[in-house]
DNA sequence: CCCTCTGTGCCATGTCACGGCACACCGTGC
DNA sequence: GCACGGTGTGCCGTGACATGGCACAGAGGG
């Protein structure tokens, strides 16, 4: 099925940098414009994307990706939201909830912080399991380990023994942390949230600039963290 | 392109029932089990299912909706949650963030409220223009009526000529109510937030149970969400 | 041991996606 | 004014590939 697949590809691209019309959509992907073309008709007929309305034909995608995406993490979500505000009230910081998907988290939603200097990640996002907090938190708990170990800044960890070691610690301390793994400016700490059978289904974290980030703070918003994502195991179980 | 339909129409259902197996999806849609099976492998090498785990395959979607789904309205969620916020610390009702499509308006955000007895809509949901609060805001501000004015509850605007003389009082006041229109126990206002062009891109509303908003409270709230509506209005300008 | 579920795999048929090409339109620049 | 580079759209012969019937493996249940 060829052509599903590239009328994926063209939703995709169409979502990512609409407004934008035929031959833009060909040129990026490659395709020849009578192909595009195609695949942007049927995706209008299934109702995913729309005319952006105009006098040149723009494409845009409609809210049936939301009404696909919400029903997937949506009990999920509407229990980690609550438990999420107070982490914010509690810590001041911001909050991301993420869940693991195949060899990265993946960020669901988001609280941010009122401070100016903030982290801001936008929704979807894929975070390396083994230089994330929220990634190391799911991976303390999950059998298998990365098979590579790709260095993003200096603090990365890049061995597999130091990682066994370091996930070790995260389950004796009931939560991950990061000094600056994937950004050297970003901070943060993280609890995994488990099922009914001890596996990861996703994690919550807060996220400072490294720079407000002392030791002190560090523990405290552990276990703050650490005690959010319990409640949420203990909901959902 | 009737391969992508029946994927599409698969992906939706996936998304409505996961998990899901083969045979049952190819009963609800109606299609042979080998078509099912057929958009199910190319989803899943898409990257838009995955297989749930455990003996039987079933299926669920992944992320990528999401990730579609949040690249589009993504400016102004961002933009409208610090206000949406403010709006429900000030109120401490539900707020709601819609978009106009098609004959609908669709929920893309929300934040709730704490009290016990709270309006729970999901993300996605579509409610009908003459009969919601942020359909009427959006309407006012639209060239177009709808072609139908279906009932839902006994003060529904059915009549064409009430609807216009409604939509008038909207506009002079700023903000558009809800009494029970579309469900009898729910009362709203709403304002909408409005491109340069002056046409409505989206619209904000404060939502409770039809027990609770006073006469006073319904003035108080018209003018909160007023106001943050046009916050909007203008930082998107 | 049959019967009915589940998911998976094969394969002949003929539909329909492919993609080259042409066209209409709109500016810009020589 | 004409060529040229853009835009989006439409047509159509070829052959790839989606279709869907059918068969099979395995798991429970009666």
């Amino acid at each position: 099925m060829q052509n599903v697949i590239t009328a994926l590809r063209v939703l995709e691209e169409v979502s990512a940098r609409q407004p934008i019309g035929v031959g833009e959509l060909a040129r990026l992907l490659g395709l020849p414009k009578s192909t595009v073309q195609r695949s942007l008709r049927t995706l209008h007929e299934a109702g995913w994307i729309r005319p952006a309305g105009g006098e040149v034909t723009r494409w845009q995608v409609t809210s049936k990706a939301l009404q696909v995406a919400r029903r997937t993490e949506l009990g999920l979500r509407d229990a980690a939201v609550p438990v999420m505000e107070e982490l914010r009230q509690r810590t001041g910081e911001t909050i991301h909830l993420m869940v693991p998907e195949g060899e990265a988290v993946v960020l669901i939603e988001r609280l941010e912080t009122d401070k100016p200097l903030r982290i801001v990640l936008p929704l979807g996002i894929r975070l390396p399991l083994h230089a994330s907090a929220n990634g190391k938190a799911v991976l303390a708990h999950l059998g298998r380990r990365p098979d590579e170990l790709p260095a993003y800044t200096e603090t990365t960890i890049t061995d597999a023994r130091a990682l066994r070691a370091e996930l070790e610690a995260v389950r004796a301390r009931g939560y991950a942390d990061n000094r600056g793994e994937w950004r050297a400016d970003i901070a943060a700490v993280a609890s995994a949230i488990l099922g009914p059978d001890g596996a990861p289904i996703a994690s919550l974290s807060v996220s400072t600039p490294a720079s407000r980030m002392t030791e002190d703070l560090r523990g405290q918003y552990g276990k703050l963290v650490t005690q959010a994502a319990g409640t949420l195991t203990d909901s959902l179980g």
